[in-house]
DNA sequence: CTTTGATTTGAACGTCTGTTCAGATAATAA
DNA sequence: TTATTATCTGAACAGACGTTCAAATCAAAG
């Protein structure tokens, strides 16, 4: 996961991959069908990560849930930046059938999103021309932290929080 | 650049991308060093592009200018969907000094869009926490367009900037 | 038509690729 | 201890990699 996130599946080998667990190259086919299998075991082991971690979360006011979906996003992303960052750049690597898989695993979290607004639209909470384009817009913003966000640095993971959660906030508001 | 872009840097050889514009490999070497200036100077160019496209703007009121960005940023980077696919995905895939040429020149297209965040919050037209922070999230909100935005699909161009100028104006909204 | 210079080919270079597999080694069970 | 199973090595496979370069081809100028 480490060796594809620094530099790249299709950049990095199996030989690679096999030095850094200390081990030749033809061991690794105890564990993997392929290569491929490798990408995409990550991926979805990720994506499953994801999902589960947003099973039966309570249900709030919308405004109050964007706040949640917020905050989480940030948290659990910044927890697991390799993986996220395979899971973006890789996916033109995927075969035709594992991309589906992930793309529809990746669509049921975005639904999450869509439905809360959605919702605070009905309820006169928000204001969002077209919910789905928020949506995608809003992933976007919070993925995006991943690319700048350096434990240590200038900002706490609190700080980062609050002031996404302020944007947010009034981007959906009437 | 459209190799590049649809199979990745590593993934494509120079073999490939001289049967692409029906050459042999070797005819290349004419008109590049090797494979690194291929996309050193594809990303060169298109930072170089980007940034001349802004020179010369004119000064508006925070407002104002932020709306043109907005719209400016969404209009420019949808016209080079391939340029701007391999200058966020293939950054690491550069030798350390050209990294550093790209990073700058896109460090002075950020700055662009912080300098009327700042304006803005002085002029008291903003209530921005973090103008770094928020010159970072509305970025990456206004690139994500590029991954789902088709020509043809549901909404025009226009409609897409209108709503995502309605958002962005809000997040930034005292 | 000949000369000059630019461009392209096609082969060659050493090295690396993902994957397979017989044989060696290690761990577990009887 | 022996038998069984799990794991690993190291070599081999056929092919692809980026790059170089002498020779062939092409285009323009005299």
């Amino acid at each position: 996961m480490r060796q594809f996130a620094q530099r790249g599946f299709a950049a990095v080998s199996m030989r690679q991959i096999a030095a850094e667990v200390g081990v030749q190259a033809g061991a690794l086919y105890n564990y993997t069908a392929d290569k491929q299998s490798l990408l995409f075991d990550l991926m979805r082991t990720h994506m499953d990560q994801l999902l589960e971690a947003r099973d039966g979360v309570e249900k709030l006011s919308p405004v109050k849930a964007l706040e949640q979906f917020t905050r989480f996003h940030i948290r659990f992303h910044l927890e697991r930046a390799d993986a996220v960052f395979i899971s973006y750049m890789e996916l033109r690597n995927l075969e035709p059938e594992n991309f589906t898989v992930i793309e529809v695993m990746r669509g049921a979290y975005e639904d999450q999103l869509e439905a809360i607004l959605r919702r605070g639209v009905e309820v006169g909470d928000f204001n969002v021309p077209d919910t789905k384009i928020a949506t995608l817009g809003l992933i976007a913003m919070l993925t995006g932290v991943n690319t700048w966000y350096r434990i240590g640095g200038r900002l706490s993971l609190d700080q980062v929080e609050e002031i996404y959660w302020d944007m947010i906030r009034k981007s959906v508001a009437r």
